[in-house]
DNA sequence: AATGAATGAGTCTTCATTCAT
DNA sequence: TATGAATGAAGACTCATTCAT
């Protein structure tokens, strides 16, 4: 179907059709208009009319691509998370230099890739459905929560190996060191929105290292 | 929107209309009932029917104590806050020793009278449902979390005042704090019902107060 | 529920409620609405609201008695069929005379009974839904078509032995001669209604009971 | 409604419009595909999909050739009808012998050329649809079934002018008649495809016509 | 002539809300 | 105060129909 550099491609038109890219583009288009509206309603506050709207196509459009409701949250989880994933490996690809200065590499990347993107919301989203789509959620666990928690084990790990940082309960430091991570986006995506106090990510995620790489201690290695 | 003074009846004690003294009355039964299906399926998720047959009561009674699902939507949060609010003045009560101990017995305290109990799935609903109801999102971060972030925050300046704590940012500091345990609460009434994968709530704190405290570095004092 | 003659009676409200009343009428009067309209546009062609108004109700009032449209279908056949039966019940009691004479009065009741009212209405209903409503179909070919099956036998192989009738496939014969009395109740409700050639029933059964005992032939038996 | 002249089309053959030729190109699958779905479930039950795909077109293509879903139901029953006429005019062709003999091999020829075929799906159609089609109803009244009842009834008639038959009235008779062989093709085409019973069709004519020729009377002519 | 993507009116179904009892 | 039958507005879903290609 997609087709590189075969012969055949002298027969094709240069220009698809506008129906055609349509066609293509569509799935896409309204998985994230469904995401938009799911994150910031919930899904079931969101109607399938405004989906549509937003996707600026017609209710009906929607089964065209998706069975029903449920489906095309599932589609939005699952296409959502192949751009963190996607994000996961550029990250995981090529550093130098310490852990510490990896993870504060990570962390940025990862604030960039997925935290600032509408991506973000995706916490937040299954979350708030994980008892109404426990395959969604446990899914959602195994393909991304705990393929990131195996990256950080594997940082801390070099760490320790490294005498660079302490030893410690991986399993354990990994979750409640993505606590901080996961609760940004979160919050972004619902009560930072309401009340008049907003986060300031930087500031937020550069906090979450310090404390993170020092601890709240003030002991120091005499100089 | 039809019953605004629910959330500012807070502010007016004194005065004791008929409607008030209802209230007041007003059994317990419900609000848990609907606090625990508003955690377990989202607000929108929740029939009144069924909160109504898990109180053993009947629909229409509902209504005699609430003008309206959202009313008893904002009841439910009004109302699991109280015992928050308790639980933190009991906290911050009397105490003695450290500030490393003092958080730690405050943590303790938390998981004792909100984390392991159903209030803990309060951060979960109201994180679901701010964007339909950014009244009670503010609400609930003016009274709850802004309220905590205080306590945190004296806590901490004492820690730098006494030399115990590094001098850090306290606004971004308490919240980067705070972000594990909420994660908790929140995952314990998300995600860790869906998938294998529960966590142990003991170890995770312990371990989320050595982290704080000590942060990831080896470097120690010389002897 | 139904309580004849105990001493509770004593204590039970000589008027009922009207609410109670209603209650009670209620399913019925649900049934008797669609079965008019399923017979007159078919199952699919009718709508549930065309069917709670001709019952003075609201929609929603459909759905706390029948789950949903198809249990409704079901329960109108259902229902429909405890009068027919019975209706059998009071055909097969008592008769005297010779098995001619019985067929005679059993056509002339069954009219009475069932083709001029309109449970005549059903086979044509469960004839046009068969194929999207297996199971209902085979359950009234069971429940009524076959029982009046083996009642027509009975007499049959009555008249055979008094050397009344002819000998004759018994099976075949009495699905034969239901036919003519089926296609009456069919018609009525279909066809008969469209064009101008309504079918006098009386005289239309009186031929087939002549057709049925005698034949075409002329034969006659000589003096 | 839209297309009334799609009836009417029958009494004037002279003209031929632009739309007049492009019908007649109509393709005979369409309809045919069209017909085996309504017999089997009904107008309203049949989706223009079913119907497209089973004649493997698209379902855009079916209004090439028809302006509606209920232009396509007429033309379905018109072009079902002109077979049936074309087989009585075979059968009215030529035949020798009694009268009795005459009408056993219209009725042979009836089941072959119509009753065993899909055409024998038809009158269910007809009969489910008659509500909701009335104008088709009476035009297949009048071209089918009257047409079918006055070849009958000169059948009868000249069997009482050869002293064969007794005199009865013909009317009644006819449709008496006629009724076995319709509940035939009806049952054929909905109960029987639901129940384990099925009829046999040669045993259940062969019946038909000797309770019709002879009637159940034992009575006979002493030799 | 043929396609099939897109539409949107129509219908079933749910459920918060009301009110007679 | 309590009930639960009744309501009707709202939303998911279907499918006949249209039209750009």
């Amino acid at each position: 179907m997609s087709n590189p550099a075969t012969i055949e491609v002298i027969s094709e038109p240069l220009v698809e059709s506008t129906r055609q890219r349509r066609k293509e583009a569509r799935p896409a288009e309204l998985t994230a208009a469904a995401l938009a509206l799911f994150v910031e309603k919930g899904f079931a506050a969101t109607r399938l009319d405004d989906i549509a709207s937003r996707a600026g196509v017609s209710k009906g459009t929607l089964y065209l691509y998706f069975d029903s409701k449920e489906a095309l949250f599932k589609a939005v989880v699952l296409e959502g998370i192949v751009p963190v994933l996607d994000a996961a490996d550029v990250i995981m690809a090529g550093f130098k230099g310490s852990n510490a200065e990896l993870m504060q590499q990570l962390l940025v990347m990862w604030w960039r890739l997925v935290g600032s993107t509408s991506l973000g919301g995706l916490p937040k989203l299954v979350i708030s459905e994980a008892r109404n789509f426990p395959e969604v959620a446990s899914f959602y666990q195994d393909a991304v929560i705990s393929r990131a928690r195996g990256l950080l084990k594997r940082v801390l790990q070099r760490g320790i190996d490294a005498g660079e940082f302490r030893p410690m309960n991986l399993e354990m430091s990994a979750d409640v060191l993505f606590a901080p991570i996961l609760m940004l986006a979160i919050r972004r995506h619902s009560v930072d929105l309401c009340g008049s106090t907003s986060t300031d990510p930087e500031l937020y995620l550069k906090t979450h290292m310090e404390l993170a790489l020092h601890g709240l201690s003030n002991n120091r290695l005499s100089p």
